[in-house]
DNA sequence: GAGTCGTGGGT
DNA sequence: TACCCAAGACT
């Protein structure tokens, strides 16, 4: 793996050249929080963004924390953003601005799990860690034929795993089972004609490696409805800030009903309005539930009351971090000529 | 162990 | 199209 490594390593903005000194431990932990169920692709403009802005923990750590979560805008699973935060304040606090070179060390920081713990250790400070993202339990499953359905299959995987670890650049090593399981051993179509280790693979030999790892058939997402909207004044829209806990929490975004499995009401309205219902609905999927949304409209006669929020240039919305699925609202809203749009 | 938590790319 | 899934963590 690591002879393939060595001329075969991906180029990326937070990666040391194959056998060269480790990179920024910091540079390293931004990018291992921001590729938690994220692909290269779409992480690396973040990552040029977040560095240019907040090039260590010192600055991050100081950095207004609704200006954190508008640059994380876009990139989802939000509390990923909310606990860098409290991360890069634990690092400046309790370790010295420095981030502790021991997998038990990181593990009690904000946003490190096992995963990003072992990575850490094994990439920025070069220790022998056993890191198994996706990646690696697709490569070792395979590897080894293991017939167990996930998630039971997790403690045979990381053991399997810790035996094929080796005691020296076990982050080169890391880094090159997920770019053989990003490149190579993909979950579908597995490139077996080019792969370094397919002479050793159990589930090639077997004739469907595609079969690993086993998996449990999993249950439809349910649909949930609710109503978003679009309170004008002048050529400023409604904004509000959404709770820091649960889904999308602590993000800007456009004053929303609950989203249930009922139908929605008006009810939930920011304020009392002569709203007009839109011909179109905005739908989004998330990850456990698929998302139908009326869209209201109205202008504030400017005298009813406003529950918390502010007032945003409509010309301006990109600039709010809206979530996506407020983003794409407002764009309907917009195309749709409502009220100051 | 199971549910919650986003979004975009690939097929 | 509809579905799968991604460098997981937290509760």
């Amino acid at each position: 793996m690591l002879a393939w490594y060595d001329g075969a390593a991906r180029v990326l903005p937070w990666r040391a050249p194959p056998g060269s000194a480790p990179p920024d431990p910091y540079r390293v932990w931004l990018s291992e929080i921001m590729l938690q169920q994220t692909q290269v692709a779409t992480v690396i403009p973040y990552f040029e963004r977040w560095t240019a802005r907040w090039p260590d923990f010192a600055s991050l750590a100081a950095a207004d924390d609704a200006e954190v979560m508008s640059m994380w805008a876009g990139l989802g699973y939000y509390a990923r953003a909310r606990n860098l935060l409290k991360g890069a304040r634990a690092v400046v606090a309790e370790h010295g601005g420095r981030l502790p070179d021991t997998e038990a060390a990181l593990l009690t920081i904000p946003g490190i799990g096992p995963y990003t713990a072992a990575a850490i250790a094994a990439i920025a400070f070069g220790r022998r860690a056993v890191v198994v993202d996706g990646n690696v339990e697709r490569v070792v499953a395979r590897l080894f034929a293991i017939p167990t359905p996930m998630p039971a299959a997790k403690p045979a995987i990381r053991a399997a795993t810790d035996t094929i670890t080796p005691d020296t650049r076990a982050g080169d090593f890391a880094q090159a089972m997920m770019d053989l399981g990003a490149r190579i051993c993909t979950p579908r179509s597995p490139k077996c004609l080019f792969c370094p280790i397919a002479a050793g693979c159990t589930a090639r030999i077997e004739g469907e490696p595609e079969r690993y790892p086993v998996k449990a058939a999993k249950k439809a997402r349910p649909l949930r409805q609710g109503t978003m909207f679009w309170l004008t004044n002048a050529n400023r829209v409604w904004l509000v800030r959404r709770p820091d806990k649960g889904l999308l929490g602590g993000m800007r975004a456009l004053p929303t009903g609950p989203w249930e499995a009922e139908p929605p009401v008006l009810a939930d309205a920011p304020t009392a309005a002569n709203w007009r219902m839109l011909d179109t609905v905005a739908t989004h999927g998330f990850t456990h539930f698929e998302l139908v949304c009326a869209l209201a409209a109205a202008r504030w006669d400017g005298q009813t009351a406003l529950a918390p929020g502010e007032w945003w240039p409509i010309a301006d919305l990109e600039s709010a971090g809206l979530p996506t699925v407020f983003a794409k609202a407002a764009r309907l809203f917009r195309e749709d000529g409502a009220c100051g749009g």
